[in-house]
RNA sequence: GUCCCCUUCGUCUAGCCUGGUCCAGGACACUGGCCUUUCACGCCAGCGACACGGGUUCGAAUCCCGUAGGGGACGCCA
């Protein structure tokens, strides 16, 4: 996915068309619901593609004719050998410490018969060097000694990963090829191929593997994420910056993200995903976040719960309220569940600390003068706990901490003026007076 | 085995191209303090790295060579 962002940013920095291909010629690999997968991913990172998916699958009739071009302008040939017998010769070879590699055994014969089972071998260079000038790994050169006539039609007719891809690649116009860096020693075997097509290869950009993040996991994890509150705004972020940097910048909205990304920025070397810093991030959005709209992700984890939980202007306020006191919309649930349930428990130690009989009294002052309330705030709320507090000759804590057992069964919470307002008034104080009768 | 790539705090990284301003900057995490009606948030401070060895140079994280470690590729997988 971090891979798929990094072509999305430089589509999108750049005025260019972001395409998505399915590589699926390996039929027993392939399922619909990866692709499904991936699309939904992908559109809630905000990342949809403008083109696709194209399935290689599809096309196979393209890759057919261009493989039997190559046959005929002697680009490529037939090669009979089997895979037992390649096998033993790879196996041979690693024994005696050389490179495995294809000899050529089928490249001059004599005949080619078209009806014995065979694939179709590529004609790679013989001699000198390729070079691919990577934007992210600069000049990279590889003899072309190191590379063998690799397959591009098995047997059973079907073309090869790293044939189709370039087939594809110039069939659809595309001009920047942007993936793992472990497709870096590809990328000689498939220049030749642009040649024999007589196509320019594309620009190449080769990131670094991401540590402890498989590929094929990625779109199924996305999801994961977004389940466990992460903000989709909070990914894209932290993906990003995961091989890239923009100066000191942590925080970036997608606008930004666009605007600042280039391949000038992305570096060389692995990164590790880190949770840790993920939370962090997505605090920082939640944070940032319009609470209209946070109110309004937050939603489907409060039913999730089996909170009764609308979208309205009072979730609006608890959110406002809460939002800094958690890192995902998960944590968010946990903070604020007392706001949509009383069936809690009192925390004992809590309990043993702060409630003092002989404050009953002054309870009782100030349940009676908080239903007198007309204009229930937190400003109106404060002005009769300081008054009880005057009144009683009591720090304020020795109100504000009986006052939060009561509402949410321990001690932590937001400031008690705001806590007392945000709740309905008759909540509040149907809270404060069971609390009353079951505490003290 | 051969080839390719990588190596700055525990982690993500700035700096490297265009040597000195870097006894290496920021962020996460961690530790301490401040704020305070609690808990968070916030603020301040601390901890903490140029893989190693040579060379070039008045001077190297920055340039060159080597070593070690890590990753990748070498498939009728993608």
């Amino acid at each position: 996915m971090r891979t798929a962002l990094f072509n999305y940013l430089f589509a999108r920095s750049n005025d260019g068309t972001f395409i998505l291909r399915i590589e699926d010629t390996d039929r027993e690999r392939s399922r619909d619901e990866y692709t499904e997968s991936i699309i939904e991913a992908m559109e809630w990172l905000g990342m949809a593609p403008d083109e696709g998916p194209v399935l290689q699958t599809e096309r196979f009739e393209l890759y057919d004719d261009t493989v039997d071009r190559l046959l005929d302008e002697g680009h490529a040939y037939r090669c009979y050998c089997t895979e037992e017998e390649l096998e033993a010769q790879r196996e041979q070879a690693l024994e005696e410490g050389r490179k495995p590699k294809y000899p050529g055994t089928c490249r001059e014969l004599d005949e080619y018969p078209e009806d014995e089972p065979h694939t179709v071998r590529i004609k790679m260079p013989q001699d000198g060097s390729i070079t691919v000038d990577d934007l992210v790994q600069g000049e990279v050169t590889v003899d072309v000694e190191e590379l063998d006539d690799f397959i591009i039609r098995r047997t059973d007719g079907t073309p090869t990963y790293n044939f189709v891809v370039v087939v594809d690649d110039a069939d659809m116009d595309v001009t920047h090829v942007i993936r793992g860096d472990d497709h870096l020693n590809n990328t000689f075997r498939q220049v030749p191929v642009y040649h024999a097509l007589g196509e320019e290869p594309p620009r190449f950009a080769h990131l670094p593997l991401l540590e402890g993040l498989s590929k094929r996991k990625g779109s199924a994890s996305v999801q994961d994420y977004r389940d466990r509150g992460i903000l989709q705004e909070a990914l894209t972020n932290y993906l990003s910056r995961l091989g890239w940097s923009h100066g000191d910048q942590e925080i970036f909205s997608h606008d930004e993200l666009v605007e600042y990304f280039g391949f000038d920025s992305v570096g060389r070397s692995p990164s590790k995903f880190d949770e840790d810093k993920l939370r962090w991030v997505n605090s920082e959005w939640m944070k940032k976040l319009d609470p209209a709209e946070l109110a309004d992700r937050w939603v489907p984890f409060l039913q999730d719960r089996g909170f009764e939980a609308e979208d309205d202007d009072h979730l609006v306020e608890i959110v406002e309220l809460m939002r800094d006191r958690a890192d995902t919309l998960v944590e968010l649930t946990d903070e604020a569940s007392y706001f949509f349930t009383d069936d809690f428990d009192y925390d004992d130690a809590a309990v043993d600390k702060w409630i003092d009989a002989d404050n009953a009294e002054a309870i009782d002052d100030l349940i009676g003068r908080l239903e007198e309330i007309d204009d229930w705030n937190s400003d109106t709320v404060g002005e009769v706990y300081r008054a009880v507090g005057d009144d009683h000759d009591l720090g304020l804590a020795n109100l504000a901490q009986p006052t939060r057992i009561s509402l949410t069964g321990a001690t932590s919470s937001p400031s008690v003026f705001s806590l007392v307002a945000t709740f309905p008034k008759d909540e509040a104080i149907a809270r404060l007076r069971r609390g009353r009768e079951q505490l003290f």
